[in-house]
DNA sequence: AAATATTATGTTAGCGTTAACATAATAATA
DNA sequence: TATTATTATGTTAACGCTAACATAATATTT
């Protein structure tokens, strides 16, 4: 392989010193305009790239923010993919790497990620994310910023999260406003946090309005076609107006069984979903030949935040402690007024 | 941040010398048994890890292998997830860590690659690969290896391959041999790679066979389910008694298509798929009931495999240009003896 | 013009590790 | 026991960069 050039090469070449070229290549200093010209063609013809590694090593930090994916089933890899573009977008608007963790198994990454040396901080993201890695930085004191809300034995992370409540809350008012009252919630949960929330912000929703809230259109938390539509096949025997699903796949089951029962949508029912996976999502409406009215949570956008979040913690700047992303409502035609 | 303790602490601590505990941790040299039980000792006691980055600095080796993914709409996320993972085992298994390189857009990594000094080598995957990526690699000698059999511009990568030609060969032979030979083949493309090798296989084993050709029952690239409905459609006109599919997507609108002609898996036709996307295979076969019988691509294997090649590379050894993956064939419950 | 501020450049040491060589201690051989 | 091989340890100088300080060259003020 070529070898590349260094800095003192290049210092030599335009007759400088090293620190001189070391302004030049960072910015930083004073450097004079005739200087500089030298210092740029002795780069350019020696085609010099600064050493990352012997910067990091001298600066005692690696401008590489880590992030830490802890994957499980049902929870579909898309849906991360899109947050890790956007903490991607947002590290590198900061001049941050990426260093991703993920797609081994109920691993602990921490030892690794805090003794290394090779990321300034860390982005938790996943359901199932390691209690001895959170326990681990913590305590080292290492900066570290959650995806999703949380609050672990006892520790109160700094965390980004989906403002599910709000978004599932303004959803149903929807609905309501457009006169129903009868609205089915398909993916009730008590374990998983996003789901519990979005029941949540139903149930708000109803409250504010005056519905009454009827545990016999709520069901269990679905994550699977097949759940979906199991539910949706109860459901339809309190003939709701309308229904919430939680989760792409449940939608897609749902939406079966309405077929089924020869209803139409949104003439017979009107039905919302959530925008989890975007593919499938667009996939789905383009056979139906329908748009479905989602609650999109921006994943990119979010990633983005997160990014800036633990950017500015590991920076040592005020950073909040909470931080909540809007959804957005997408009202598209697969909801009808009553 | 609480500070780590370094190798001279840890040196001063044990009473040695910083080489001696340079060789503890390394596990190379001489040392004898009394000094390394004082070198761990005080290792332990310090909490001492050795600083990645000062090594590889001295080093002038990472030991980090690059992976860069050119991301794309059509192809599933989780297709690359899977392979992702195996790469990461791989790299694991030899002593190598991952930094992946994926999520943006059209973008050159090249440079950064190359030059930063943070990876030892490089892994490409993905259809769009950046043409000049390759250039850029190839002309500097640094040290890469392709996922996906490819040729671009006269440039002949290393490179790994799942064996697409052979995997639909022996699954069009299944077919042939339980009595089929109308055989819809939905999936042709002249573009990508895989689907083009797909139809060679098809091809191979009719040929050998001495089953006619017969390019009514081929259909064009299917991406969606969406066109895999429509191809199956107009494929039902030819009463064929059995199909292979190139790609989950399709494999739903096409199975939807044939129960809406109120035909029946495996008894009215049988049908095969390819298994590219796992997670939204099993949710689909969980809801029509049926297990289809896929062409499966061993992704996890394939990463590994696509690792080791690549560490080979760069470790200097001699390494076969080209390797391919055997793909399984999952029988299972969508064929039957005519 | 002298004194001061400002800008431009240079020098040196150190970041934490390992490579390369040097030396000391022990074991094996003559 | 002296000589040689082997094993165990140490010393020093890189790796390529930047921080911190020092100095030189200008520009600005009095």
């Amino acid at each position: 392989m070529t070898r590349s050039s260094n800095l003192i090469e290049v210092a030599k070449a335009a007759g400088v010193s090293n620190m001189t070229v070391s302004r030049v290549i960072n910015n930083s200093g004073n450097v004079s305009e005739k200087t500089r010209q030298k210092v740029l063609k002795a780069i350019k013809e020696l085609n010099y790239q600064p050493n990352l590694i012997a910067r990091s090593l001298a600066r005692k930090k690696t401008n590489i923010l880590g992030l830490v994916v802890y994957t499980e089933k049902g929870v579909h890899p898309a849906f991360y993919n899109e947050i890790i573009n956007g903490v991607q977008k947002g590290a590198s608007e900061l001049g941050y790497d990426l260093l991703v963790f993920a797609n081994r198994e109920d691993q602990s990454y921490s030892d690794r990620i805090t003794h290394s040396s090779f990321v300034d901080g860390v982005i938790f993201m996943g359901v199932k994310i390691n209690q001895h890695d959170i326990r681990n930085v913590h305590e080292k004191g290492f900066p570290y910023v959650f995806i999703g809300k949380r609050e672990i034995e006892g520790i109160q992370p700094y965390f980004i999260s989906p403002d599910y409540v709000k978004g599932t809350r303004m959803a149903t008012e929807h609905l309501i406003e457009l006169g129903h009252t009868k609205i089915g919630f398909i993916g009730q949960s008590r374990i998983i946090e996003p789901d519990y929330d979005k029941l949540l912000g139903y149930q708000e929703a109803l409250f504010k309005h005056h519905v009454v809230y009827n545990p016999q259109l709520v069901f269990e938390e679905s994550q699977t076609q097949l759940d979906g539509y199991n539910a949706m096949k109860e459901l339809l025997k309190q003939k709701p107006t309308a229904v919430i699903i939680n989760n792409t796949y449940a939608t897609i089951g749902a939406t079966t069984a309405i077929k089924e029962a020869g209803l139409q949508i949104p003439e017979d029912i009107s039905v919302i979903g959530f925008d989890d996976n975007q593919e499938l999502n667009e996939q789905f409406n383009d056979f139906i030949g329908l748009e479905l009215s989602t609650i999109r949570i921006p994943k990119v956008e979010l990633g983005k935040e997160a990014a800036k979040m633990a950017i500015s913690l590991l920076e040592g700047n005020e950073t909040p402690k909470a931080n909540f992303i809007d959804l957005h409502f997408m009202k598209n035609s697969s909801c009808k007024k009553l």
